[in-house]
RNA sequence: GCCUGGGUAGCUUAGCGGUAAAGCGCGUCCUUGGUAAGGACGAGAGCCCGGGUUCGAAUCCCGGCCUAGGCUCCA
């Protein structure tokens, strides 16, 4: 750009209803929020600021310069983002705090999260005792109500502040790379490099809490040295983050880990790492999982198979996973007998040379093989987690293999039974669709086309989606579905993914109505992804309260007194008959504890007999949302718990 | 794998150099009960594993295993 049109030239500033404004280039936000009105002007804390349709938001300081076309939203107190504004100023009370107590510490970064803020610092030793201290002394900066001022220095007095601190002279060695002056924030003559944006004043703070304690590798890399983590969040008032530790304390109940103790589901016992024991409880929750995804494969058209977990390594040398697993540790592999065998770490090879051991006609396809297959992958001793994150895990695999113009519908109709399972859960997903990364193996119009049955199957069902942009596997774009856990956390569930890689190296292949060989491709499909993580997302999803098809104990029979003992016995014969789980509560307690106990397992519905209901022929019903009702007939009550466990209803909803 | 916590009865936790505690659960007995905890008694613990320090270790130190939260990873 030539020197005369930078001085002459203006830009065009488009506000978020629409209109646009020109201002001379280099204005800054508050420049433009004022022109605006100076009320807008007075209130602004922010902008929101990303070249015009195109890209991520970025927010920025009031004093931010705007030196090209800008879509521009000015962010004040009202705004969503004033909260991420507030927290990244809780980061700098923190760190003013951790300093007054521990002048020695060295600040490295500190932004805000999605839930609050968290800053890594080094040169201190501190844990999470000592956390209560530093929130007394930030709760003394807030209540102070500090100015935050906003400072240009040059990059040679930055230099010289930061000394000492190897993290910021990084930050202006790199970040601050072409800059001139970089900007610092000053409170209460206590400073931190820093380009903003920031609240007014340490009180506009209204109440922050520290969290935990953790620690991060500077700049996220493996290699670089670990810096400590001081996890917290910031709100305007003491009642909204009331409100938040409430929220998280009911989330910390729902922990399947907790739950699945609780109700004896299963156990990951010191012996077995990463492995999950099925308790009894547990077992009867995955066999209905398992009942119903075969009725969904058969919907499907998929063939059930089932392939060992003991193979020879080479089995995985063809398709390069093996390279790939061996590389990162994450295979189990030995040798024996001057072989290396392995446990398998996924289904497909298994399933191509299923498809390969006789040759296939183009009428044939597709050609679909599910299997509930057991896989073994040596994941990182940090990552393991209850049941979400496991070594040894039962997928609900299964491969399709088409020809290419059977590829979208195929797509298309797994995708209509993967919602309709989902809502059969009432369990929310993200749909990711994930694209083509570095080390992509195929052609560019094979991933252009398969990338493109992806997204138009996934348009097609009118569904909302994120793109993951270079995620995808080596071997083909996928869509992933993530489901939350009680934290927040996500978790990829099930996934379809296309796969060029397997029918290329393995030549698969199919004669076509030319009698030529044609090459077919290869969609991998898990519906629910493994019973291990659906079984421990659904526990948190229902906090146990699982709809009636699914509890491992249906309903529990509760006589009043030895009396009624028989009359319990012939209805729970009449409620097995049917198929139900059943129990009768013999023990020697009164019926006020039988109830207790039954709530505290969950039970869907509880029934109380005693002299009244035997000789009425009757039963007294209550189900664990508390809800009761006398005098009901048993033939209604049957006829009724059929319906709900078919209909797999989410709900006891008998006493409705 | 890395960092920081943690591992005591089936579960949840207290104890933190001097003979190992509580609540729940479990067993026996009394009680025969009516819609969220009736009472009494009792059983139940190589205090994660190995080493060390000490007259003496659940407690302090070192190593390992497992675990929590992050980080990294997630074919």
């Amino acid at each position: 750009m030539s020197r005369s049109e930078q001085e002459s030239a203006e830009i065009t500033v488009r506000l978020p209803d629409g209109s646009e404004m020109n201002v001379p280039r280099g204005s800054t936000v508050g420049d433009v929020a004022y022109e605006i009105g100076p009320g807008l002007g007075d209130d602004t804390v922010a902008g929101r600021v990303r070249p015009p349709d195109d890209g991520d938001w970025d927010l920025v300081a009031p004093e931010h310069e705007l030196l090209e076309d800008v879509e521009l939203e000015i962010v004040t107190d009202q705004s969503d983002e004033y909260l991420q504004v507030l927290r990244h100023t809780a980061a700098h009370v923190f760190a003013q705090a951790l300093q007054r107590l521990y002048p020695e510490a060295r600040l490295a970064i500190g932004p805000p999260t999605d839930e609050g803020f968290y800053y890594d610092v080094t040169g201190v030793d501190i844990d999470e005792e000592d956390l209560e201290a530093i929130e007394a002394e930030m709760a003394d900066v807030i209540e102070a109500d500090h100015d935050l001022e906003r400072v240009e220095r040059t990059r040679e007095e930055a230099f010289e502040i930061y000394e000492d601190n190897r993290f910021k002279r990084e930050i202006l060695d790199e970040e601050a790379a072409g800059e001139e002056t970089v900007s610092f924030y000053v409170q209460d003559g206590w400073q931190d490099l820093c380009q903003g944006p920031h609240v007014a004043s340490t009180g506009d703070v209204g109440a922050a809490k520290l969290l935990n304690i953790s620690s991060a590798y500077w700049r996220g890399e493996e290699d670089n040295e670990s810096l400590t983590r001081v996890y917290g969040t910031a709100f305007r008032s003491e009642d909204d983050l009331e409100e938040y530790l409430e929220r998280r304390r009911e989330a910390e109940k729902r922990d399947h880990r907790k739950i699945g103790r609780e109700m004896d589901l299963f156990s990951v016992p010191d012996h077995s790492p990463g492995c999950v024991h099925y308790h009894p409880n547990g077992m009867v929750i995955r066999r209905e999982l398992e009942e119903y995804i075969r009725g969904k494969n058969e919907e499907l058209g998929y063939d059930e198979v089932w392939t060992p977990e003991l193979n020879k390594a080479e089995l995985w040398k063809p398709t390069g996973h093996y390279d790939a697993f061996k590389e990162e540790g994450e295979m189990f592999a030995w040798e024996q007998n001057d072989e290396e065998y392995g446990l398998k770490p996924m289904n497909c090879a298994n399933h191509a040379h299923i498809y390969g051991d006789e040759r296939h006609s183009y009428r044939e396809l597709p050609l679909r093989y599910s299997e509930f297959g057991t896989v073994y992958r040596n994941e990182q001793s940090g990552e393991l987690s209850g049941m979400l994150r496991v070594r040894g895990l039962t997928q609900d695999d299964g491969h399709a293999f088409v020809r290419p113009d059977q590829l979208e519908d195929e797509i298309l109709q797994t995708l209509k039974v993967i919602q309709d399972i989902y809502e059969t859960f009432g369990l929310e997903v993200l749909y990711k669709l994930e694209t083509k990364g570095d080390n992509a193996i195929g052609g560019e119009d094979k991933w252009e086309n398969a990338t493109q049955a992806l997204k138009n199957a996934l348009e097609a069902e009118g569904l909302d989606y994120e793109i993951e942009e270079g995620e995808a596997a080596f071997y083909g774009p996928k869509i992933g579905l993530d489901a939350r856990d009680a934290l927040g956390r996500e978790w990829t569930i099930g996934t379809v993914q296309v796969d060029f890689n397997i029918p290329e190296r393995l030549e698969l292949v199919y004669v076509g109505e030319d009698n030529e060989e044609h090459r077919p491709v290869t969609i991998h499909r898990a519906l629910l992804g493994s019973f291990e993580r659906f079984v421990g997302v659904l526990i948190e999803h229902f906090e146990g309260n699982f709809p009636l098809w699914l509890a491992p104990e249906q309903v529990r029979l509760l006589p009043v007194a030895e009396h009624s003992y028989d009359y319990a016995d012939e209805i729970a014969a009449r409620l097995e008959a049917e198929g139900f789980r059943v129990s009768v509560d013999t023990g020697d307690r009164t019926v006020g504890r039988k109830i207790r106990a039954g709530h505290d397992d969950r039970v869907p519905y509880m029934l109380i007999v005693g002299e009244d209901e035997m000789e009425a022929g009757t039963l007294s019903v209550r189900d664990r949302e508390e809800r009761e009702a006398r005098d009901v007939d048993p033939d209604v009550f049957v006829e009724h718990l059929v319906a709900e466990r078919d209909e797999k209803r989410l709900e006891p909803d008998f006493l409705d």
